[in-house]
DNA sequence: TTATATTGCAACCAGGAGGTTGCCTATGCA
DNA sequence: TGCATAGGCAACCTCCTGGTTGCAATATAA
């Protein structure tokens, strides 16, 4: 929790550490990336080949599923010999979740002046 | 996005109030509709012309991103006289915040046993 | 009744997303 | 050394997305 990412993402930082919200909801917007981030949140980082086990889909479509989910900092990947191991990053996810959390806030917050104001 | 037209429509639940949550995503993975969200979650109801206003974009551009989130449960809207008012659900984005909880839950859960593993 | 404001609908367009295939390089292993 | 495996690159295809414009329909206001 200990988390720097500004909980108000909206400063745009140029130096962002993480992608502005909109671009982590767009990677997590597609089953198949859901599905990749699922494995690798339950589990070790994994290569491209193990990530396409499985699937329907061609290696080369996983890789480029895998480069949106990094566009958007939700994975990392390492050359590990000859293979690429993709792990998860929680930071991207812990700022959407900052920026979901503070939309709920402001409408419970509409919602009270809303009351406030019908009960006068 | 392998699952586009409910060609196997009998993929999800008929009474699911809320779309699956790549689809809530995905509405919420454009700045435009991003703003469209924040406007209505501080403040009352506005009509597509109020919506527009102060956007660069043509009504029917406002008008399509609405349809987006329409489609994704996000916003909901009623036709009023000559106005189509445009109101804030904030049922898919719980149910957004949900998936992201059990997410982050599970990568916590994968980092303990990792860790109680090294320990060993 | 006649304007004016608010939408919806349809056509159209450019570009990007998602997917495939073929080929090439690099690494690990027998 | 030689071969199988892992992955990158590029071309190509199709369809969706985001945007525009023009026009018709409805509802309010004068």
């Amino acid at each position: 929790m200990p988390q720097r990412p500004s909980r108000t993402a909206a400063k745009r930082p140029v130096h962002a550490s993480v992608p502005p919200a909109a671009a982590v909801f767009a990677a997590l917007g597609d089953e198949t990336r859901l599905t990749l981030v699922r494995k690798l949140t339950t589990g070790p980082p994994r290569s491209i080949s193990q990530l396409t086990q499985g699937s329907k889909l061609s290696r080369q479509a996983i890789t480029k599923h895998i480069r949106v989910l990094q566009r958007a900092g939700v994975l990392r990947s390492i050359r590990q010999g000859r293979e690429t191991l993709c792990a998860f990053d929680p930071k991207p996810i812990q700022a959407a979740q900052a920026y979901l959390d503070s939309l709920s806030e402001q409408w419970d917050q509409a919602l009270s002046r809303l009351k406030s104001f019908v009960e006068d």
